[in-house]
DNA sequence: CTTTTCGTGTCAGTCTTCTGACACGAGTCA
DNA sequence: TGACTCGTGTCAGAAGACTGACACGAAAAG
């Protein structure tokens, strides 16, 4: 019932299969982070900053899948929240460099733990040379499907 | 800069290389879709009816990766424009099994044949050794997931 | 047969994200 | 110096998806 020639067989498909992983991985970061207060794009935001302090909203937004539009209403939220902290003059250009507060950093940290535990279960089964192959291979994915946009 | 032994290294993440993919694979597709008038959760529907004729809206919400009630609006657009049909009464409890028209069958037949030259081009660098191995991949780490679903 | 559980379709409201558009500063190049 | 391109921050409106809640029918459990 699904060997049609012509569509795109949803059971041996590569790309439905990424879009089902990556669904399921989403789903259970909310579910580890929903009891912090806390969604994907909040925490990647976060964790984002920790690792390359002064980033700015829309190298933040990259980093995060989103668009400059929405990073910018929740660096909004997490700046009222006390998370984060903007300058309020641009000290070059109009860029205004993003840094973690140690509240931000706190509530980071708790966070970090959770998803880490998830990355954990999510990678159980697989050996290292697994993890090596998937890397590799999601690695090239990536790569081929960004090369036919400016073509 | 990267390597405090706390955080998730967003370099060497699987979680988040895996993200990357999924979303460099939604922009192909939104890219290649959008000159057809087609949103990505609107051909996935449309290609889910053409493998499985009858499925339920709650059906398709979970093969699409959306909530019953999502995928509901977009079923009364589909039936708006003619794609698709549902019987006015339920033959049996309240299940209304959609099925494609022949309009909506060729409509898909152009989205099906543009998101298969994407997928082709992910998978133009790999082998078919790499692509099993990334299937299992994948389906491991979905399992995984799930796992503790319940837990 | 009765009760309970489960899945379904649907209504309503909210929220997040996106698309489109604008002005501004920096860097490039002639 | 001046024109041009590029990236950025921001405003406004629209679209899409989600959460919460309800009634209903089927299937399972008692």
């Amino acid at each position: 019932m699904s060997q049609d020639g012509a569509g795109v067989n949803l059971e041996t498909s590569l790309g439905y299969l990424l879009k089902e992983a990556s669904t399921a991985l989403r789903v259970a970061m909310e579910e580890v982070l929903r009891p912090l207060g806390m969604s994907v794009t909040h925490y990647s935001c976060l964790e984002l900053l920790a690792q390359r302090p002064g980033l700015s909203n829309s190298e933040l937004a990259r980093g995060a899948f989103v668009t400059r539009q929405s990073m910018n209403v929740l660096l909004q939220t997490l700046e009222r929240e006390g998370h984060v902290t903007r300058p309020t003059e641009a000290p070059v250009g109009k860029v205004l460099p993003t840094r973690l507060t140690p509240r931000g950093r706190r509530s980071l940290e708790k966070a970090s733990a959770a998803v880490r535990s998830v990355e954990v279960r999510m990678l159980a089964g697989l050996t290292g040379a697994e993890r090596a192959e998937a890397f590799r291979i999601l690695r090239g994915m990536i790569r081929s499907l960004r090369e036919g946009d400016g073509a």
